[in-house]
DNA sequence: TATGAATGAGCATTCATTCAT
DNA sequence: TATGAATGAATGCTCATTCAT
């Protein structure tokens, strides 16, 4: 007699409205402040329906990140090509990096704060995806430092020095959100000129150490 | 006949307890996790005594993030010796930060990531803290690179590259938290490194480019 | 296998319900006594029912102030035959009021007693309808005595006197409460005789005044 | 040392200050949404006084509908010349109670709306009063009455026509609230004609009645 | 498949009331 | 006498979650 107002979808369409419009509500409010029915209401489905499909608000929330984890990282990962030297590896692993956050804020909020800020396995898994892409950065350091020899001091470095790379990535990104006018482009080249020379330094013994201390 | 748990404070140490409390509730299980119950009982105070003191939760988290903020920029300012050079004052900046989240684990959780997880006010308020770090940074970096003589590319990056190292440093904080062995002198150490001499190469004109791209 | 308690029933039905156990929690406790919990034991319906259809305490006690109001309001005008003399549209009205309140001391309880108690928007509510009421009554008696002629005095007065009828209506139900062996019919010739015929010596310039003062 | 805020008084003085602001919060805000915080507060006396001079919260709120409707009555009788006719006697007393509301506002509505709303002991007492007051006013019908002879209709709607003047003062003197331009005097002259007269016509048999029904 | 109807359980907040001083 | 300090107990309200259809 009268339209329906959503027809019967096949239920991979209906878990990616779902999921799209999860992401856009917990980018918004927040694990705990997002409701389930704002979820629904800005998926066009019923409660039930995402009860059916994704589980609870924590499995809803835990589908969100990892589907949001993988696909920065395909990002990245996509964006390096391995014959490459690995600085220019480096280079354009942070150039995709900020094209995926300049390209989905949303996904980058959910990620880096809201993720992160609950404790338990939410945090766990996006520090696991940190962790890999720090292996990643590790493993450039590493390849580069043996190659030109490697010092004690900076061996045991170069986990953390990762870290504080992808940590300055990080960083960054929140940072640009501020300052929209810069490209990303702009801010990878600022972080290889930052990190990369220093790196180089410190493989080559140039040590910054305290005057007295 | 058996001894009373507590007598009646003056209303200061009492609200010092219950901020004690209320920060260790906090920390542990998120803003929203976190039951007025629970610091109530952590705090071996009655709510009542909570609301009349501190106010609503929402007023509790509030001073919390102040008091702890300023707790932590009070460290590192304190950390700070103005008449020595720009990288000592760095090196003792980071000293003073890293040592404040070594004894205060509690206190950096929620500064970094409940704070900033919930919007609104809260991360306001962390975030302008976090600007006024990077201020104080920049205004290290801009002395030096004058002084050098500061290329056009380079003077444009210095806020960048502050908020870079503000960066890393937090995540060097937060990666610190699993890797507990190291000191956070060495933490420090390694960043000025990091940091201090890649910036040195980048004022002295040594840039890093893409080979192709 | 065993009788379930209630079903799922239509949106209407449920409202009709909770307004109904409402109106008689009210009328028991008073607004501030009543307790969301005892109206949704009394309605059989769980609290979240309540507030997903009729809002806060506040609105709930706003809707049953209409709901019973009106109800009075269409008792009374529906028992009136405007093509009747004034007197006997009195009578009718009369008879109408006193009708509803025997049948429905509940209703009566709560607009009368409750919501006038409470300041603000509720008080203003009833008021507005005691007003109507007097505006009625008032219209009444200028018809009859504009008929006659009516003096300066006289005209100055009939709103007051409206005033003073409904007023006496409403006392006298508060005491039929305590004397229910009376009928209705009674009341309202009581109140017809005295207010009606003093009217009517008012009008006729037949006029009361100290004797020394 | 310091000057001390309130000086010892005796119990008499403090009593008197806490009924006083009771009256005043209680008027304001009704019973249930007066605090004892503000009670204290406005008068000026820390809260365990007021415990300790008047008891709860319920006892201070029966003490100040006792003071209120003692002063009431009081005024009314006292107003009254038991010597003069009947009619003078109303007429005195219709004067002098409304010279007590236009005096006594906060008064008049603790008694009048707030203690009445409450179930229990409170509408109880001013009921009761309310009650003499109905009482007095039949008594003089009664003595008018008989005087002239009264048929059996009549005698039975004395109480009735007491209750229903009784609330049409109470109903003007709400009215009043609204059209403060009117005297107290004025108020009383209508009423006495609007209901003396009418009463007067019951008296000597004529009534009045509906004309087919 | 799809949903309106329904709820258990929890949480922030308030307030009358009372100690300890 | 007088009070700042302290609390037990209650209540409004919300939200994730699940039936019955």
């Amino acid at each position: 007699m009268h339209v329906q107002r959503v027809k019967r979808l096949p239920r991979e369409v209906r878990e990616r409205q779902i999921l799209d419009a999860a992401v856009q509500v917990f980018s918004r409010h927040g694990y705990h402040n997002a409701s389930m029915d704002e979820v629904s209401e800005v998926a066009g489905v019923s409660k039930p329906m995402i009860y059916a499909y994704l589980g609870s608000k924590e499995d809803l929330f835990g589908a969100c990140i990892r589907r949001e984890a993988t696909r920065l990282l395909e990002a990245v990962t996509g964006g390096i090509r391995v014959e490459l030297a690995p600085d220019m590896q480096l280079w354009h692993g942070l150039g995709a990096f900020f094209r995926f956050v300049g390209e989905h804020r949303e996904s980058w909020q959910v990620l880096h704060r809201q993720a992160i800020s609950q404790g338990g396995p939410f945090s766990d898994e996006v520090l696991a995806m940190r962790g890999r892409a720090i292996a990643l950065v590790d493993a450039l350091l590493v390849r580069t430092a043996t190659k030109r020899g490697l010092d004690e001091q900076a061996t045991r470095a170069t986990e953390a020095l990762a870290a504080a790379l992808v940590g300055s990535a990080e960083s960054l990104a929140d940072w640009w959100l501020d300052h929209p006018d810069i490209t990303g482009r702009t801010l990878a080249s600022w972080l290889m000129n930052l990190v990369w020379m220093g790196f180089g330094d410190l493989v080559e013994g140039s040590v910054w150490t305290p005057t007295n201390d």
